[in-house]
DNA sequence: CATAGATATGCAACCGGTTGCAGCAACCGG
DNA sequence: CCGGTTGCTGCAACCGGTTGCATATCTATG
């Protein structure tokens, strides 16, 4: 409300001087913070440090920062880290939250929340679809001729899994094919070792396996060669995730590649959007992109068969394309 | 200030009416603010968010908070960061900071900041002692009787790069050994797959090789064995840092194991403690560990030969021993 | 030239705590 | 029984901004 003059001359004063307004003192009056609250598992994790990157990157850029809590897996730590945030942030950012809706919901009652890697009902949310994703890698390996696919789900009991596997089921269905789901594994190197050892004992063939998990992807492969099992000669892999390790393979392993850092940057977004008063919280579905490499091809002639028949049956591929055919 | 029995029965109430302070208000009288900025350079690279778990976790538990910062390697970048968060921490830690040291000099002067991964004169600092680790590392090699032994640095021009560097130089002359010092390249899969062809050209034999990243041991060990190198009989293999991708060879891979998370802790504790009163700024320097699997074993025979001569020469390995044992 | 209307300026209250001091009551010793 | 010391309570100022209102200045108009 002064002459722009007399502002400039101020505020290029002031600048000389270094002055810089506290962003504290402001807070308590303005009752913004500036600051973004994400609260996430664990950092251990490969999946969540690029989705706060992807919080912080659009944030920074506003002159905001994040303020970080680390939940460990605990539900109780959750709700201590919202109470202990919640009053010094403009917005809080839940990812792959564990405490149940009803205490989801009593969170948002203060401030603008918004979940990512899982909805709750009444909030704002990010997901990425993975089940999507899952359902176009599927087809892509009904496509190339497989009917028996493995599926080699987890984390065991999580919510994701569920969704990825009913997508596989359903897609397999559709496709005329049979899904062999196998017991989940943590997402480690050595659950994927272990499951390699028990895929060769398999009486009836399985020419392809879909891996919810890099990490086991590569294991499956070391232990897949071990057993002189050659990729995708002999059988083709494939993982619902593309986390760096993905590209430590050789031949490269065909992945759905999943935009976590943009899923962060949707949050970001949707947590500084108007304040949720609409009758229907806005939702956010990040696809995934399916990145075909080298890790899988046509199946082995003659082992199409659905059981262990003699090798030399009519070798010719299923003439039947699959089911829906989707951009990459 | 007030009878006991008083201040109980209100803090009761004001807990069942659900009361809690409001940190902004009092951060703006007290000037304290229980959150500690922690600036990294980025968070894709798996090294960091351990650093930034092991802040987090003291702190947490003394009811404080973490403001996260990422450089994203500039220095520009790292000023305003510094210039943002500075005045609403209690105290700042810069990872791996890339600003001048008189610049972080500059930065103290108005609160407490502790260095990771980085020394500056003034400063207090932590840092892994990688190279202690390294010394370790090549005294392991030496004794299993390696001779020319490749360094395959990086990341190019960094700060710990040298010293890793010079440490290495020095254990492999002390023992009798050459050192060749491979160009620094960048941690990626790709960059050890790459090296891996550049090392079997090499007309003098190497016999062992250690590698600042265990992604690049990966490449490494992938493209070696492309080649028709078996790890550890033709060739043994060594990194410097112990990431989870190290778990993923087959056989298992020597490394250092760094305790980063403990880094993080040790800075938050410097940061919390006396603001640098002191002349001399505390130093706290965190030992690796080298963890020996089977990546690493004795030189094929013949081949400590330090140029190519017929391989028919005496066999014997040098008599002596390395010149310092450590433990592990 | 006087005055209404528009525009600028300065002032005071407030955000929600902390802190130091004045005031009052109780207690002690002389 | 009284003055002095100690212990608690309540009040007011302050942290460093923001905001709204009242006052002051300026412009335009009758």
């Amino acid at each position: 409300m002064v002459a722009a003059e007399t502002r400039e001359r101020v505020s290029l004063v002031a600048a000389e001087m270094g002055f810089r307004l506290n962003a504290t003192a402001r807070a308590l009056t303005t009752g913004h913070t500036g600051l973004v609250g994400v609260i996430v598992p664990t950092l251990a994790n490969p999946f969540f440090p690029p989705i706060v990157t992807g919080v912080q990157q659009p944030l920074t850029e506003a002159g905001g920062n994040v303020l970080l809590g680390v939940s460990d897996h605990s539900a109780d730590r959750e709700r201590e880290l919202v109470h202990q945030l919640g009053p010094r942030v403009d917005g809080l950012i839940l990812v792959a939250p564990v405490s149940p809706d009803a205490a989801l919901r009593s969170f948002a009652e203060r401030l603008p929340v918004v979940t990512v890697d899982r909805t709750a009902p009444g909030l704002p949310g990010v997901v990425v679809d993975t089940p999507g994703g899952v359902t176009k890698l599927m087809d892509h390996l009904l496509g190339l001729g497989h009917r028996r696919i493995a599926y080699l789900g987890g984390p065991p009991g999580s919510w994701m899994d569920r969704q990825r596997r009913k997508a596989a089921l359903t897609a397999v269905a559709d496709g005329g094919g049979e899904l062999i789901v196998l017991d989940p594994v943590p997402p480690r190197f050595d659950a994927g070792l272990a499951t390699a050892e028990h895929l060769v004992r398999q009486e009836t063939p399985i020419t392809a396996v879909m891996v919810y998990s890099s990490y086991v992807l590569l294991g499956l492969f070391m232990g897949l060669g071990n057993a002189g099992l050659r990729v995708p000669e002999d059988i083709s892999l494939a993982a619902s995730d593309d986390l760096t390790v993905i590209g430590m393979t050789q031949p490269g392993s065909t992945a759905l590649h999943v935009p976590l850092q943009e899923a962060g940057s949707e949050a970001c977004r949707l947590v500084r959007e108007a304040p949720a008063a609409g009758s229907r919280p806005p939702r956010v579905r990040i696809a995934t992109r399916l990145v075909v490499r080298d890790s899988t091809a046509a199946p082995p002639r003659g082992s199409t068969r659905t059981s262990h028949v003699p090798s030399h049956v009519p070798s010719g591929a299923p003439s039947h394309a699959p089911s829906r055919a989707r951009k990459s």
